[in-house]
Formats: structure tokens, sequence, C-alpha cells
DNA sequence: CGGGTTTGACCGGCGC
DNA sequence: GCGCCGGTCAAACCCG
């Protein structure tokens, strides 16, 4: 950290420090309890009583599906942080948890005891139309007490009828049998994609420890800055190679030219120091803005072929979009170090965020064009639910303020250093841009758009722990490197599914009911891929105003999709599931402050995440929306 | 005094 | 057309 902290406090800005441990991700023990915070329902219903007219926001939408699995219906105790409890004291000694599924979760955990030997689990909440072909075994018990009822009966009528039911029951039982094959075949098509997640995620570590590791070598030595520049080293979050400025891959992102540009003529216009061959900077005059846009800078130099090729003129300008890649990792610091050097020239608050975003500008050469936004998440909405392979069964919701936890920074990186990079910055760089380049990778090579990628078929699998996450929505495809989560190979298959569902960034019409209307049809998405162990099909065209507007169009379109396979059930029960989505929005409404729905304080950057885990599966939801001291018009929420 | 932060003001896009 | 909001500017301020 440079000199002149500028009266910096922890408290006002404790993004602006540095002591980012990026080499050392520790790992998530999903959401302890003393994160919570008593009184957040105090604060978001004080938020409510705001002025809180949401709109769609311009900020990078996330969506966000980091995925757990959890392989068996049986508890797992080694990873539960509240395994040490009973059931009932688990969910008890959550202070702010909400269970709004208090009556269906007799239903479930006695459904659960009833069903040991079947892999299914009966959802008595579950509507009709979910009755799906996978839902099997579950009505064995309404129907054998169905039949028991007519065996009671005496005379011809009774053998009759228990014929009938006998034959029902082999009925059933042949499903059953049917149902447990189709269960083998999910498992060992999600282990399958475990495993290919958990590699391209331990590379991704890897190369983050090595780099650091080589990092700290560097500055052991004593260097200057001078001699720990890596000729060349650029950090291109737009596609080109961070390790390499050679590697000049013809996959950057075009810009935001489709009229997502911002403020054209506040640039200067001189981009020509970008990926300049020999690395060399032309640089601007001071705190000129470097932020040209151009085709020929950084994050859109380069237009991809295939992407021209195949793309019609509309598609095109409603695709390309500024690449922006996320890095979300806890900081022991709370603070940022990832090797440039960073000066800060704004600082903002967002509605209804009391963490503040921070707007840096690298300052390693002048007229750099990179930037970088850092902002602590918000919320954490916690949704617990049961899984036994395809049958899924909220058990409750809970929100948990995770502002207060400020240990988890996000960091977001815009643009690409016209610079060379010292070694300290190319982890960060190394990977922010392999994460945006296999996404943009992804976005061009599909074709029902960025988020049907191989990249994402392998790092937003459900089965997978949550690493890289990417943005559906507009404006701008994200990629959101999760170093909050380290888990190991062995704990992927104990861990509980969980989608993380970021919101379009912010849904800023999240009003509760879209938000809860939404949200199964995003899990209900998320699980259809599970089961078919493929990529993310999210439309990319999900922008924030459809999140936010036509959430009931889009919960039908949602419950339309998931009901079309056979294979999601479990995006069924989720997607349809009227008591998961009154519960959603009653939390919502609760953190909200739900008297108001279509005066709904904006939840930035929503990051929802559903771990089927029996006694801590978590939705997180995370606000990135931040309070600084700029002009702020509707902020509510007190200050911590 | 230089460099950084703070913060009120401003700009432009977007939704209504 | 208006207002909201994210993002940025730049003067004032702070600190070493």
């Amino acid at each position: 950290m440079a000199k002149g902290s500028g009266g910096l406090s922890i408290d006002s800005d404790p993004i602006a420090t540095s002591g980012f441990s990026l080499h050392k991700p520790t790992v998530l023990t999903s959401f302890p309890e003393e994160n919570i915070n008593p009184k957040w329902k105090h604060l978001a219903a004080t938020s409510a009583t705001q002025s809180m007219d949401v709109k769609a926001t311009r900020s990078p939408p996330t969506f966000q599906f980091p995925v757990k699995l959890i392989n068996t219906n049986e508890h797992d105790h080694d990873h539960d942080p509240d395994s040490s409890l009973p059931s009932d004291n688990r969910r008890r000694t959550v202070i702010d948890e909400m269970d709004f599924f208090a009556d269906k979760k007799h239903d479930v955990d006695r459904m659960t005891i009833i069903n040991n030997g079947t892999d299914d689990l009966k959802d008595s909440g579950s509507p009709a139309g979910l009755e799906l072909n996978v839902n099997t075994g579950l009505n064995l018990l309404t129907t054998n007490t169905s039949s028991e009822q007519s065996t009671v009966d005496d005379g011809v009528s009774s053998k009759m009828e228990n014929k009938r039911a006998k034959g029902e029951l082999a009925v059933l039982r042949a499903e059953v049998e049917r149902m447990k094959m189709e269960n083998l075949r999910l498992k060992d098509m999600l282990t399958h994609a475990t495993s290919n997640y958990n590699a391209l995620q331990m590379d991704l570590i890897t190369l983050l420890q090595g780099q650091n590791s080589h990092q700290k070598n560097e500055q052991h030595d004593g260097k200057n800055k001078d001699d720990g520049i890596v000729p060349r080293q650029f950090m291109d979050l737009g596609l080109v190679a961070a390790t390499g400025g050679g590697d000049t891959e013809d996959l950057s992102l075009s810009t935001s030219e489709g009229g997502r540009r911002r403020d054209p003529t506040r640039s200067s216009g001189n981009n020509a120091e970008n990926n300049n061959e020999d690395g060399t900077v032309e640089q601007d005059k001071k705190g000129t803005d470097q932020r040209e846009e151009s085709p020929d800078q950084g994050w859109g130099s380069n237009k991809d072929a295939r992407f021209n090729s195949t793309k019609t003129v509309d598609q095109t300008e409603a695709t390309i979009r500024k690449a922006r890649v996320s890095v979300r990792a806890r900081s022991e610091d709370a603070t940022i170090s990832d090797g440039c050097q960073w000066r800060k020239y704004g600082q903002k608050m967002a509605k209804g965020n009391p963490c503040p975003r921070a707007y840096y500008r690298c300052t390693m050469a002048a007229g750099c064009p990179v930037r970088k936004q850092a902002c602590f998440p918000l919320f954490l909405l916690i949704i617990r639910h049961h899984l036994l392979f395809e049958r899924i069964s909220v058990a409750y919701c809970r929100v948990q303020r995770c502002a207060e936890d400020r240990t988890i920074l996000t960091t977001t990186y815009e643009g690409n250093h016209s610079h060379p990079l010292p070694p300290a910055a190319t982890a960060m760089a190394s990977t922010t841009s392999s994460a945006a380049r296999m996404l943009l990778s992804g976005s061009m090579s599909s074709t029902d758009g960025p988020m049907n990628s191989d990249f994402l078929t392998r790092t937003i699998l459900p089965c997978s722990s949550s690493l890289a996450t990417i943005s559906a929505s507009a404006p701008f495809p994200t990629v959101t490197l999760d170093l909050t989560q380290n888990p190991s190979p062995l704990q992927l298959l104990k861990q509980p599914l969980q989608f993380q569902v970021p919101f379009p960034n912010p849904p800023q019409n999240l009003a509760t009911a879209s938000a809860a209307a939404l949200l199964p049809q995003i899990l209900g998405q998320a699980l259809h891929n599970q089961s078919k162990s493929s990529g993310l099909q999210m439309s990319q065209d999900m922008q924030p105003n459809r999140l936010g507007h036509q959430s009931q169009p889009a919960l039908q379109q949602g419950q339309q999709t998931a009901l079309a396979d056979s294979l999601t059930t479990a995006t069924s029960a989720i997607a349809a599931d009227p008591n998961f989505t009154a519960a959603l929005a009653a939390a919502i409404t609760s953190i909200i402050g739900g008297a108001h729905q279509t005066n709904i304080n904006s939840i930035n950057n929503v990051q929802t995440t559903t771990s089927n885990n029996n006694s801590n599966g978590n939705i997180t939801t995370g606000n990135n929306n931040s309070y600084g001291h700029n002009k702020i018009t509707n902020s509510s929420f007190p200050s911590d």
C-alpha cells in the first residue's frame, strides 16, 4: 500500500488497503452462524421503508451457479457446521433463519424415514404437475394406503381389489427399480462431471498458488519494482493470454459498443498504447480517462472471427459485451493486494447495501485502462432443504447478513493492462484472464449463447463446488472466480448441492414476487443441467429487466422447461413447487421489508446458492451494493 | 510537498 | 421528459 492512506480506515474503506491473499484461498465452511446478524431483519425492514425505486442496472449481472453435490441422502456430519447438533437444534440455533417449511419439513422427515430404502423423497407439497416419471416410490405409500384400506374389506370385492392392489404394487415396484437405475445413471454422470470440474478447479488453484509462490520469491529477493516486471506480461481480462503478451489469441471480446459503453466523450481516444506489440505504453495526460473502448482497446480489441461469421449484426451487438472478471475471495485482512497498483478514484454506495463499492484505477502506468471495483457482498440467502437425488424438498430459508463478514471480498476487474505486469500481478492476471478466456470462448462457441459453453459445462456443473461462475445477462458477461471455497476432491461428492443464482447485477427490480418467481426457474434450470451433466443453458438474453418485470411469465416458462424433461424432476420440484416459491418470496420479502413489493430495495448482484444438505444447504444471495460517501440518494441501511 | 483518499457534483444511460 | 442510478471527475483534504 502506497503512502498516503488519506485517513482511510477499515470501517470506511477496508477495500482500499492491501493484504488480499489470493494464493491462500481459504475454505469457506458454509456459513458460520456467527456471521448471522440478528439485526438484519430490522435493517432490512428499515431499508424497505425507504424509497427504493428499483431499476435495472448497468452493472454486470452475475448469474452464478456454484453447485455442490451431495451424493447420498445421508447427512454429512463432517461438513455440516451444524452437524454437532441435533437436527432440530441445528435448525433452531440459527438466529435469523426462517422456517417457512415447518409443516412441510415434518413431512419430509417422515418421508425420509419411510423411503429410506429408496432414493426418492416424497414431497407432499409437490404440485400435481410435478408428478413426473421420476417420481416413483413416492406414491407407494398413498397407493398402499389405499390398497390397505381395500384389503380391510371382506368378500369377493376385497379379493379383487387386493389383486388389483398387488398389480399396482408390482407396477410401482417396477417403476421404483427403473428409477433406481435412473438414479444410478445420474449419479455416474454427476460423478464424472465432478471430476471434470474438480480438475479445472485444481488447475486454477495450482496456477494461483504457483504464481503467488513465484511472486513471493521475487519479493523476497528484494528486487525493486522494475526488476520484478516481467516483460510483455499483460493482464488481459479481455482474452489475450495473461501469461504472455505473445499469446494474442483472437478471443478478445469486442467492446461494449452496443449502447453499453459508458461515457464515450470522456474517453481520451488515445488507445494506441493498448496491446502494443512491444508492450510500451503511450501515456495519456494525467488523469485522463483511458477507458476508451474502441475496438482496438483492451477488452474489445479483437473481435472474434467465429462470432462475426456466425452472428447477425444485431446478435453481435447484443452479445458482444465487455467482459468482466470477478474474483470473490476471502481475505483475512479484508483487503486486496493483487500485485497491481491502484488508485481509488471513487466510492459509491448503491441502494440498500451498507458496504461501499470502491472504484480503482490502475496506476502502474499512466493511461492504463484497467479498473476494478471492490465491494463486499451483503446478504446470504440460505435455503436449506433436503435432497434425495432428484427429489428436493426445501426445509426452510434463512438469510444471513454477510456484510458483517467482511472477509469475503468481491473484486471485479475490467480492462486489460497496457503495460508489463510485475510477477506479483501475474497470479490474478492469469486467473482472471483464463476465466475470461474460458467464458468468452464458451460464449463464442455456443449456439445457445454464452451460457452453454464447454467452460460452463465444466465449471458450473451442479455437482461442483463453487469456483468459477458466470454472468448470464447484460450488460457484460462476467465470470466470477469464487475463491472462498476450496474443497478437496474428496469433499466434492459429499458437498451439498449448491446453486448460486446471481441475479443480474442488480435485478434492480427484484420485487419479491419477481425474485421468488425467478429463483425456481433459475434453480430449476441449474438442476436441469445437473441432470443432463451439461452446461448452463440460460440464455444470455435474460436481461435484468426481464428478470425483474416478467417474473410470472418467466416462472411459467421455467416450469415448462423443467417439466419438459423427465430427468428434471428435481428441477420441477423446485421450479414448480409453490411452497418453494412462496418461501423465497417470504424470505426476500422479509429481507427487503416486503411491505413494498414494487418498491423494493435493490439487491445488487444477488447470488443465490442452494445447497442440498440435510442440515446446511444454502442459497446465497450476495448483494454487492455499496455505499460510499458519494451522492447517496437512497441508502437505507445503517452502517454497521 | 507529493501522492493518495474523500466526497460532492456531474454525466449519461435507462426505465417509466 | 423526468428521475434514478452507476460511474466518474475533481477540488478539498489527509498523511508521511
